[in-house]
DNA sequence: CAGTGGTAACTTACCCGAGGGTCACTTCAC
DNA sequence: GTGAAGTGACCCTCGGGTAAGTTACCACTG
């Protein structure tokens, strides 16, 4: 990325080894969760070994962190700009959607870390997994609300669970989404489209 | 439950203690997912050790069946009698979640045995949890279908696309529900049956 | 109504393999 | 010869799984 060739020595500079551990990282933990996942089989992903891994990474937990951070952040930024862009209530979910397709698009398995229920409890993954859930149920939230006052408004327990329900929504097309890999960002976003507009008429 | 009262010896006859140690089950493995949960863990819960558990259940694939079974039977149950029961498109959904809210108000991780996605990709357990997948599946893409026929139809992918969408609406619904005890059944089927009416006009 | 055996419920103590984590070493470019 | 990239071989814990024993109740016997 930054360097562009060969560096130290025989294989790989550090920092590019990292971001293909990373990328095989997201996909193994996404596929498999925290728990299921194997430190060596990510390794082996990449043609490499468990002792490199955790040079670069210290841990399991350094690693999974690595991802998450990645992936939260990506998405955090990706929702945040798509919704300051504004526009009606109605069209935010597609906007979004649209959104997250684009950037995911190579990396469908991201999302999940965020939403891994295998995380243990306590500890610096779960405090970081549960802030940029925060931030995105802020998001979420702040959709909903919109589009409830521009409806006749619900009580503000009602507008969490929409909130709630909407990320279980994503989560659902996204799982979806990776069984098909053949469907690209584009052909994603024209389908919930449609969908939409053929459910909801928005 | 078939015999009222104390049976072979000290604590408990085998049947009720099986149920105890299912339901503990059930729990444990909707909350930390099957890679996650720990046997002597759920021992634990019901104040039993490790080894009685082996004992009627095998190993832990025969529990999480074990709990599997009762979850999926009865889900797919309930499902089954209300689609059969019938009535407009429109008003299945709720109709649909009625029946879940009320089947699982006291045991909420159910729902998750079928689709936790750390079970090994292979076995007995992946096998008996796609299949009743299936069925649910199938009666949501029944569903889905009659939705779109009654709009202008659209296509069949489409339709797989909302089928898959409404299991997962349900799965964060159930989510939310977890988090909140105090809620009951009648009361998370009022709340969205309002958000539908506001949300969709249903 | 001892005593005695049978059996179901249950435990303590252990085995073992998988996987997280580490150390000492090798290879290669400069 | 220095230092980064990388490895083989190891340790150790955790958790699935087991063997062998213990406790308490019941059903018999004499």
């Amino acid at each position: 990325m930054t360097e562009s060739r060969p560096v130290g020595t025989k294989g790989m500079p550090r920092e590019e080894r990292e971001a293909q551990l990373v990328v095989a990282g997201t996909e193994e933990f996404g596929r498999a969760g925290y728990a299921g996942a194997s430190m060596v089989e990510i390794a082996r992903r990449v043609g490499v070994t468990k002792p490199l891994l955790y040079q670069y990474f210290g841990s399991k937990d350094g690693l999974y962190l690595a991802c998450l951070h990645r992936a939260g952040g990506r998405l955090t930024e990706g929702v945040a700009t798509t919704m300051a862009s504004g526009g009606e209530p109605e069209r935010m979910p597609l906007k979004v959607l649209s959104a997250i397709f684009t950037t995911f698009d190579h990396d469908r398995y991201a999302w999940r870390l965020l939403r891994d229920a295998t995380v243990p409890g306590s500890g610096d993954i779960a405090t970081a997994a549960a802030d940029y859930r925060r931030r995105l149920d802020a998001f979420a939230l702040l959709g909903a609300t919109q589009l409830m006052t521009s409806r006749g408004l619900a009580d503000p327990v009602d507008i969490e669970a929409i909130a709630q329900v909407w990320t279980g929504v994503v989560d659902s097309l996204i799982s979806w989404w990776i069984d098909r890999p053949d469907e690209d960002a584009t052909a994603m976003t024209a389908r919930c489209a449609r969908i939409m507009d053929r459910l909801f008429g928005w």
